[in-house]
DNA sequence: CGAAAAATTGACCAAACTCAAGGGTGGTGG
DNA sequence: CCACCACCCTTGAGTTTGGTCAATTTTTCG
């Protein structure tokens, strides 16, 4: 599937969840007056909307961002493999948790830090989670976004995170290009936003 | 139990949820600045912690803020009932999903609303609670918290807090006074805060 | 090449924070 | 009963952070 491409509207009946396969994507809610407020980036190997199965209607949109391949699962089908392989539900609720988990951090990322620290903190969480799927993220990543949908995830308008890539491009922390992150000094980053990355953590013993 | 107990601190390792039966209570987060983010208000009825069971340690921590009662259940008996009584176990899910959208909301109140319509968002997401609870919430409700408590919820300083509760006391829209909310105009406070309450409603069908 | 999208900048403004000082109020012990 | 203390609330003055408006430049892509 393209960039861009709206998988799930706010206040759509819902009767599968969505497995992301590759690419990047985003969830979002929008507001009356327009705004949007991006709730997560899902990556490859996470499910988005198992929570709007239980309530019958998806509460946000889902939207691909770039090339990506992103497979519907039904309720049943998800029921059926939950039955079956408790192993796989056992990884179905870790992830799931750790979806929460996410969502907490950003939460407290968009209450109680400045953009600057706040930018930072959300660079690193994307290379960790990267990281952890695979990648090498030392250098830097991809990240296809443009700056108005970063602007919109980070709860700033995209003039002021403007501004702060620029900071953090100044202070030789890291480099925002062409939808691409560099980062040069990952301890000074890390430590400049006060990154704690055991919600990322995958769990003590699994498959 | 008394008020401004500590049931859980972030980092616990957890074998238990919590239930809360009554009274408020809130979860947080501590950042290394000495900062705090409320993350939410569980109330009766409301489940803590299922998503620490699966991730083995918990990620938040939790409090009493009044008088209440919070009763511990076991991961065990949790799954026991789960699998006995498939109608609770819809409840259960049923709750956690809420609870996530509870928070979703509150991250997009957070990331982008202001000040005034944040806190006026947050007072009439607490009357519908309490409404769905079966109190009545015409004229208002109490809220036994003090300003700094409200003030981390909604990722103010606490001084800015009091001036954002005087706005809304001279509009004449709500008061906020010895651990009560007074509503004096609840559509016009709703229509400040441009409050779409779908989030919170009960399922279509439930027990 | 040329149009559209995205990024960047400057000047100015508004929202929210900081620092500092008072005021209430309820509880406790003398 | 009152003085005192702890805790919370309130307000003012000044600063900082982030937002708004209005260009201009750069990049991307057909």
């Amino acid at each position: 599937m393209g960039a861009h491409q709206q998988l799930v509207r706010e206040n759509d009946t819902i009767d599968d969840v969505f497995v992301v396969q590759s690419g990047w994507t985003c969830i979002y809610k929008l507001l009356p007056d327009g705004g949007r407020q991006v709730l997560a980036f899902p990556l490859p190997g996470d499910i988005v909307g198992i929570s709007f199965l239980t309530l019958g209607r998806a509460l946000i949109a889902l939207e691909s961002i770039s090339e990506a391949e992103v497979s519907p699962l039904s309720a049943a089908a998800l029921a059926r493999v939950r039955a079956n392989h408790p192993r796989v539900a056992r990884a179905l609720d870790w992830s799931h948790a750790r979806d929460v988990a996410i969502l907490t951090e950003h939460l407290v990322n968009l209450g109680r830090r400045s953009a600057l620290v706040r930018t930072g903190h959300f660079i690193i969480e994307c290379a960790e989670r990267l990281r952890l799927l695979g990648f090498d993220t030392d250098g830097g990543f991809d990240l296809p976004l443009n700056q108005y949908l970063l602007a919109d995830a980070l709860g700033l308008t995209s003039i002021h995170l403007n501004r702060v890539l620029r900071q953090l491009r100044e202070a030789d922390l890291a480099t925002f290009r062409a939808g691409k992150f560099v980062i040069h000094d990952i301890k000074a980053l890390r430590e400049l936003a006060g990154f704690d990355g055991a919600y990322l953590a995958p769990p003590p013993r699994m498959p």
